[in-house]
DNA sequence: CTGTTAGCGCTTTCAT
DNA sequence: ATGAAAGCGCTAACAG
């Protein structure tokens, strides 16, 4: 069978349990000691054998970051920057860098360098794709806390059905309940359960008694204590997906748009209805009534983005200006414009939202409210590593910038 | 602590044999007293322990997907599509969808419905965001072995340097010889090593002697036995960059154009010397110079593409055509030009690589060549899960599809 | 600083 | 069809 660390305790001549202290790097350890074992380790090829450990420790060292769209760069952005944070170096040698390390002693150990297989210290950062489908989100939270996962990011908006939600809420405080460190990026706080109970399941109260007490193992050598306990319940930190969004459409208003077409994401997720109320605050804000038939939902890409603007204007020939609930499907409004003969912004004006990478050099530059998904994605990703402190009653919240570029002007110019 | 094994088992007044074998199906129970494990099951909400598990069967249902830029769609699409195909539901709704299923019996077992903490069976598939970055690729593949992956795909191009692609190479071997399913998807196949050594570790027999025996545990009960072998060797699923970029320039060619800028891919991969292989021995084939100046190296990017478009003008202003390796890439060619005031394909022709979906309804339609991603991705979701059987010599390769639209026509139209 | 040892929770023969 | 019991490989007390 393949190399254990018994094998490695003996060719180096110790015990197992120096070995494991080697590998940890949680003990003190003689020098030469330790260089014995680290290449015992290398020459062996030892591959520390994880769920022997995971099980041993009560935890392993799986990070999971749940996203909706593997394929949206909004998600792929947030992800990307969880995980620079989670594996501590720098991720995607991106410029202008996710790779701002908390200043930490670098305790990178001798013998190590050249053959990592053992450092047992390593997070293993993962993502997972829920394509946005409620069981699909479901599953992998069972998974994760199956695995024992050391940490669970959820990114981007939740589903709002009320059965969902207790579902998740459920499961979230399931994982906390066994020591899971729970992050919330760019997701509104989960709501306290009203205590819907799961259909055709008695209630147990022994169930019920447990939720809540935290049974964690604390470390017991190196007296870190604050950062090494687990927050009782979920962080969140928050987008302003609402005030962005209003301040958007206000600054179309103030441009001089009344007629002002919305296309909005898919129903039923908290981040279509945040955004989607921000808009029409601003509208009413400035007394502009709002038919409905000047809002379409669609899904947050550039197909829906394409179609709803083709539907919209048939709907209302009238629009001076379309605002949609994310850059990519501004980008198929562009097209769909384009399309028709009209110009932007010179016909009609067009705003998106999210800021991604690809905005700013579209043509013409797309006018949108700028979210930091970098620095959020980052924070989520040391708090799930338990590097920095929650913010107080474990909430924060980012707001968005408006970025007024090229795509929007005054109407009729 | 968390409930376990033995809470159920006494709660549903069994051994712990029983509502293991039960949760397993693996092995025949009778209905009765399978129906009152369900019911402790549910009733204590129990958690299967994953490591504990993983570390009594020597295998943990993990499934690992590396890719190179998690924000870029190419990957996006990819991981998508194994993910579903593992994780054996439809993935992301996505139209024409990779959810073709194999039609296996569905065996979903009864009473786990309501309640699925308990199904043993599901597969965690994982993302892990190496961002091109050849160490981080070994760290995951190190992490992966770690935790007994049951398999690992690996997406995208190869870096080629050859200390790495050895390490790669080796890391490999060493998760196929822990009985990890290893499949390459959209990469060359692994060259078998020259037998390079880890510098500074002096040659142990012991371990080579280890290499290649696979000490697979294989299914005891339920005969599925062809489909349970692990391959002794990666599989590889390759994309035929070379023939595609050939056809594409061919194209190009065959159109009138003569002086073709080309945007290349970051230097050092696979992917990027083969397709630009594949434009040079178009260009080759029918007696065109190639001078240096015409290629011009990047990311796989917007950005990258909007540069090198810009410097390939500023080198040779009389450009009839630029083909970049990517559609990303190519979306940027055609900011720039635009910017610079040119037409496409009026005043330059451009083409692009993999077909990404906003490719067909860019502004002009994208000529491109097309990657079959999304059943490449299913194929290699099933490979994983060895539900499929490994192609001829475990290699098959995935020819790409000329798609002529419009940013392409005859020069100087 | 290092060794001994008792589990962690599950799977899997081997009995019955 | 079910139970008893022996590990799987590692960690963390507890000794020394």
């Amino acid at each position: 069978m393949a190399v254990t660390l018994a094998d490695v305790a003996a060719r180096a001549r110790v015990s197992t349990a120096t070995v494991s202290r080697v590998l940890n790097g949680n003990y003190p350890v003689a020098e030469n000691t330790r260089a014995r074992v680290l290449r015992a380790v290398s020459d062996l090829e030892y591959v520390v054998n994880g769920p022997a450990s995971a099980l041993a420790a009560a935890t392993s060292g799986l990070v999971g970051i749940l996203v909706n769209d593997i394929a949206d760069p909004f998600f792929g952005i947030l992800a990307s920057a969880v995980q620079s944070e989670v594996s501590g170096g720098s991720g995607t040698p991106r410029a202008g860098g996710a790779a701002t390390r908390t200043g930490e002693g670098d305790t990178r150990r001798p013998g190590s360098a050249s053959y990592p297989l053992a450092r047992t210290d390593e997070k293993l950062a993962v993502v997972c794709n829920t394509g946005g489908c409620p069981e699909r989100e479901l599953t992998y939270l069972t998974l994760l806390h199956r695995q024992r996962a050391s940490a669970v990011v959820l990114t981007g908006g939740a589903v709002e059905d009320a059965v969902h939600a207790e579902a998740v809420a459920a499961a979230l405080m399931r994982l906390v309940g066994a020591g899971t460190r729970v992050v919330l990026c760019g997701r509104p706080p989960v709501t306290v359960g009203t205590g819907a109970q799961r259909p055709g399941v008695a209630p147990d109260p022994h169930v019920h008694a447990t939720v809540g007490h935290l049974h964690v193992r604390t470390a017991s050598h190196g007296g870190l204590f604050a950062q090494r306990s687990v927050p009782p319940r979920p962080v969140t930190l928050a987008f302003d997906n609402r005030g962005g969004a209003r301040r958007l459409t206000e600054h179309l208003v103030s441009l001089g748009h009344r007629n002002i077409g919305y296309v909005a994401g898919p129903p039923g997720r908290t981040t279509t209805r945040h955004r989607l109320e921000g808009h029409r605050a601003a509208l009413a804000a400035h007394g502009i009534p709002d038919p409905a038939h000047r809002t379409v939902h669609g899904a947050y890409d550039r197909a829906a983005g394409y179609d709803a603007a083709q539907e919209l204007l048939r709907r209302d020939a009238s629009l001076t200006a379309v605002v949609a609930a994310n850059d990519t499907a501004a980008l198929g409004v562009c097209a769909a414009l384009r399309d028709r003969g009209l110009r932007i912004p010179g016909d009609v004006s067009v705003a998106g939202f999210d800021d991604l990478p690809f905005s700013a050099d579209a043509a013409p530059a797309l006018t949108t409210v700028r979210l930091p998904l970098q620095g959020a994605g980052a924070r989520a990703g040391r708090l799930a590593m338990g590097r920095e402190v929650s913010p107080p009653g474990e909430v924060a919240a980012y707001r968005g910038e408006l970025m007024a570029r090229a795509s929007t002007s005054v109407p009729y110019s």
